[in-house]
DNA sequence: CCTATTCCCCGCCATA
DNA sequence: CTTATGGCGGGGAATA
């Protein structure tokens, strides 16, 4: 069943913000789904000017938006923060009759203001974030993740950042290989995601080519057994300055990075491969079935059966 | 499930 | 003086 996508105009909102969710939300990928793809509709009160160069003016309103699986909220109304209260309103009501709310950049101070991040995690952009935790002291402020993923409601960073938690999304609704798919077919990079539970590491900065190469040269090799060690050989630096780098710009440290590329290695195998957990675990360079297993207990809360059964393209029945 | 061993992480400090 | 690197070692996690 098609999942509703509504995106939320109000003034002042920018051409970047919305580009990641129309082109993936609102472009249909049913042929890289297998299934049908989201309806997507633009909600504005009248017309709004765009960055000051586009007049959009769209066929919902407001009204429109809750009655949407999914609303999106791309941006706050002015340069006080101070969101509108029309908006506010649609919002409150979409996310009490059950819709999933996802706020990018400072569309965040709209779901704060609507109540509907209250004693959550959350997160804006950067610009922001001190503002938006001194204005709403109950909600748990993030100002270095890229995104944050609360179940029913959704907060990502600034402008790019939208980006990645849209692939999230379409990542927790039709599966990694779409998700990845729409990456490739975007020529973004697929996003990597966080160790710890829904909370995503900053934005790499500035990574230098040398980490860039390596990291690539470890993905070509992820089947093999790769340690912390080879990792810094290839490199060339020693194991504690790699340690420092994947800390600096990935938020992370490389074994954990490594056991993110193989899991997501294995997520892929499951959906689109009929092969043993066995063999996917040492195609995707785990120990064994047993450390796959963990991994994805850990991470993924379930189990590679499971997941298989959930996100399989072969079986597609009806 | 328990144990032994290997591997990894990170503060600390010396060095360039 | 500031900044990045690399070695060391304790403590902890993963693997066999």
């Amino acid at each position: 069943m098609p999942r509703s996508v509504a995106l939320a105009l109000s003034r002042h909102v920018g051409l970047y913000e919305l580009a990641a969710p129309c082109a993936i939300f609102g472009v249909d990928r049913s042929d890289l789904a297998g299934c049908p793809w989201y309806s997507f509709r633009v909600c504005a009160p009248g017309k709004i000017p765009v960055d000051q160069w586009f007049i959009a003016h769209t066929a919902h309103t407001y009204d429109d938006l809750v009655s949407a699986d999914t609303v999106i909220v791309p941006t706050c109304h002015d340069d006080d923060l101070r969101p509108p209260s029309d908006l506010v309103e649609a919002v409150r009501v979409a996310h009490a009759s059950g819709a999933r709310i996802v706020s990018i950049c400072t569309g965040a101070f709209v779901l704060a203001e609507a109540g509907v991040l209250s004693g959550k995690h959350a997160t804006t952009h950067w610009l922001h974030a001190a503002t938006l935790a001194r204005r709403y002291p109950d909600i748990t402020v993030e100002p270095d993740v890229l995104y944050i993923d609360e179940g029913d409601v959704l907060t990502s960073a600034g402008k790019a950042a939208g980006s990645d938690l849209c692939l999230h999304i379409v990542r927790t609704d039709y599966g990694a290989a779409t998700a990845n798919a729409i990456a490739r077919r975007l020529v973004t990079p697929p996003h990597r995601d966080g160790g710890q539970a829904q909370y995503i590491p900053a934005a790499a900065t500035a990574t230098p080519d040398w980490l860039q190469d390596t990291l690539a040269w470890a993905q070509r090799h992820i089947g093999d057994p790769l340690t912390v060690a080879s990792l810094a050989r290839e490199a060339g630096v020693s194991p504690r300055t790699l340690n420092r780098n994947f800390h600096q710009r990935l938020a992370t440290s490389p074994l954990r990075w490594l056991q993110q590329q193989r899991l997501q290695c294995a997520q892929e195998l499951l959906e689109t491969t009929d092969h043993t957990v066995d063999r996917i675990a040492e195609l995707a360079g785990f120990a064994g079935a047993t450390a796959l297993r963990r991994e994805f207990h850990l991470t993924l809360h379930t189990t590679p059966d499971v997941y298989r059964r959930t996100w399989s393209v072969w079986p597609r029945t009806q």
